[in-house]
DNA sequence: AAATGAGGTCACGAGGTCAT
DNA sequence: ATGACCTCGTGACCTCATTT
């Protein structure tokens, strides 16, 4: 697959820790969550814009980006993907290409179109298990990445229209991150930040509405056949980003820095190794200075990232009524409402059970 | 590797700031950038010629010729290369030789050949699934994958044989590189020259599409294996290279000194602070004598040195069509226009998506 | 079996040090 | 000021558990 690394935009490795991500950003997530104490403070008020040049120029604002596209160590799955996983990201590339390109333009094939002729391709395939990319040249092999567009050559065209209805709204996982994050956010998300009066200002909706980062977006999800799709990953994402902006809107800000401890933040159920390192390097000094805001912040956006992970527990992925959810969501409820996305995630049981990985994962299988 | 030092020629000590280079060189530029105001004016019009003996002779001459060579402090990578580079670091070398010696010779062997072997032992250490892809995953290892070349695949071949066109009229890097420049080229580079009038003449094109240096260029890339090479590196680097010599004779200078500071000329995104500092520099001292020039021409040529990189961010390997930019590009269109070369990396995502190293990382791994 | 990601390994290069 | 040498963060590649 194409996928880019949603950190600094080079071309991905794979899906680590939540997200598309390069060696590089994948490596230095790894290490640096166990090891924030090595992170200096952002020299340039932890507004740095990473790509792949400069990534390595600035730490603090490398593992914020990364937090910021839902990395976390937390329900890390292994095993091979799914192949409507594959799929889905098949799709969604060519929509964020779509979005990119045509974007004033005047979408003339639904995407439906689209999507079924992939998904005859699949089925072809399937049987010899081809994935995606085999039948149509263009897709090549699944890890390989089709590079191209594999999905497509017939699709280009009605691609781009997937999304008229969301994209519009919900801005598209990499065209919302890669640009230089609104100063609000990029003040709000300030690891590093001297420490100072939190932004508590921004609370409110327009901070909101910004995130998005959903590790995968895409509005595919409903076309996916029922039943192959026990639980629509593609919601759960949307959920899931939702989540993370109403995190990120409503976070609550300790008042006195003193009261809250980092502790307190951490997941409850977490038993990880890493998580404690953290902690302790938090606890080790005593001062609540830029330091401890910088470590409250990493534990906070963390768990939220990591919850979003658990939840999977209680709401397995079929639990929730798949077709109310799939069909549902964005798409017929709000289709028109971008800011809806995360409304639907909310109200979907589904959705909230997933993880990222999670969420590709249970899909189909 | 048996790499010298492209700025004076002494055995190198590794792959420094864009380019390979001895310790004495690489400590040089790393200390110059920071610093340019120790350099003092050339003494001989910006004319030395840079050689083991009289490096340390004239520093401004010197930084002249790492910039020439591709050198610049931004963009840098870290961590292991890639095979991939190393072969390709072999077959440049290789070529180069036999460059020199057959230089009028009619070759016998196509380096393709050459390459093919070469490709053979690194592949069958490797792969073993390659298949996919093409085969091209040659590479390796499992995350690899894809980092590079996804894109391209289906562009693979189209690549090299952009190139088949190109390479006689592209000078290699090297040989182009370390012979004499070309007076006018020089002339405009001095980068020290007692000031007095710019070469405003030069002020034609358009600055800003130009490119970049490519600090390795070699005519290799075209006989990589189409599978196995997603994006050329190879043309990356011509392109570059002539992209590079445009701009150098093409430079837009400014009509007013005083009108465009070299700020302006900083890159945007660019939280470098080594670029700060030299800015710093620049506005320190307020006369805008040949100090200022120096300056001047100093952030010019850097910037295009970091350009040359920067691109990946706007053409993420995907956004463009493949089909459309891969074919199009300097192929059909212009192909057999030399200039072309220029063409066909700006037209082609791939291209534009690598960056030197990156190249020569990405490739198919 | 094949695929895939977490972790680990260690080649590399940016930076820093210090004798010259 | 130079450049040989050292430190250590980085990231390409590999191993192996996990999942399909
Ligand atoms: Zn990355
Ligand atoms: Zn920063
Ligand atoms: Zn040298
Ligand atoms: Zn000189």
């Amino acid at each position: 697959m194409n996928q880019q690394c949603k950190v600094c935009g080079e071309p991905a490795a794979g899906f680590h820790f939540g997200a598309f991500t390069c060696e590089g950003c994948k490596s230095f997530f790894g290490r640096s969550y166990n090891n924030l104490s090595s992170i200096s403070e952002c020299k340039n008020n932890s507004e740095c814009v990473i790509n792949k040049k400069n990534r390595t120029a600035c730490k603090a604002c490398r593992l914020k980006k990364c937090l910021m596209v839902g990395m976390s160590k937390n329900g890390s799955r292994y095993g091979r993907r799914s192949n409507w996983f594959k799929i889905h990201c098949l799709l969604q590339e060519q929509q964020q290409q779509r979005e990119q390109h045509q974007q004033s333009n005047h979408p003339h094939q639904p995407h439906d179109l689209m999507f079924l002729n992939l998904m005859d391709d699949y089925s072809k395939n399937n049987h010899n298990r081809a994935s995606l990319s085999s039948s149509s040249p263009s897709i090549s092999s699944p890890d390989s990445h089709n590079s191209d567009s594999s999905v497509e050559i017939g699709d280009k065209k009605k691609a781009h229209q997937l999304h008229h209805k969301i994209p519009p709204k919900m801005p598209t996982p990499t065209s919302a991150i890669n640009p230089p994050l609104p100063s609000q956010l990029a003040s709000f998300f300030q690891l590093m930040p001297p420490l100072g009066p939190l932004p508590l200002h921004l609370v409110g909706s327009p901070f909101t509405k910004m995130m998005p980062p959903p590790p995968l977006a895409s509005s595919a999800h409903s076309f996916l056949p029922p039943s192959f799709f026990s639980s629509p990953f593609h919601d759960s994402l949307h959920h899931l980003y939702a989540q993370q902006q109403n995190f990120l809107s409503s976070a609550n800000l300790p008042s006195s820095p003193l009261a809250n401890l980092p502790n307190n933040i951490s997941n409850n159920n977490n038993n990880n190794n890493n998580k404690e390192s953290i902690n302790n390097n938090l606890l080790h000094n005593g001062s609540k200075s830029a330091d401890f805001y910088q470590k409250y912040y990493f534990n906070k956006i963390n768990k939220f990232n990591d919850d979003r992970d658990e939840n999977d527990d209680v709401t397995p992925s079929n639990s929730p009524p798949l077709k109310v959810d799939v069909n549902s969501p964005s798409h017929s409820t709000s289709s028109n409402s971008p800011p809806i996305i995360c409304d639907d995630i909310q109200n979907n049981p589904i959705d909230l059970s997933m993880k990222n990985e999670d969420l590709l994962n249970n899909n189909t299988n």
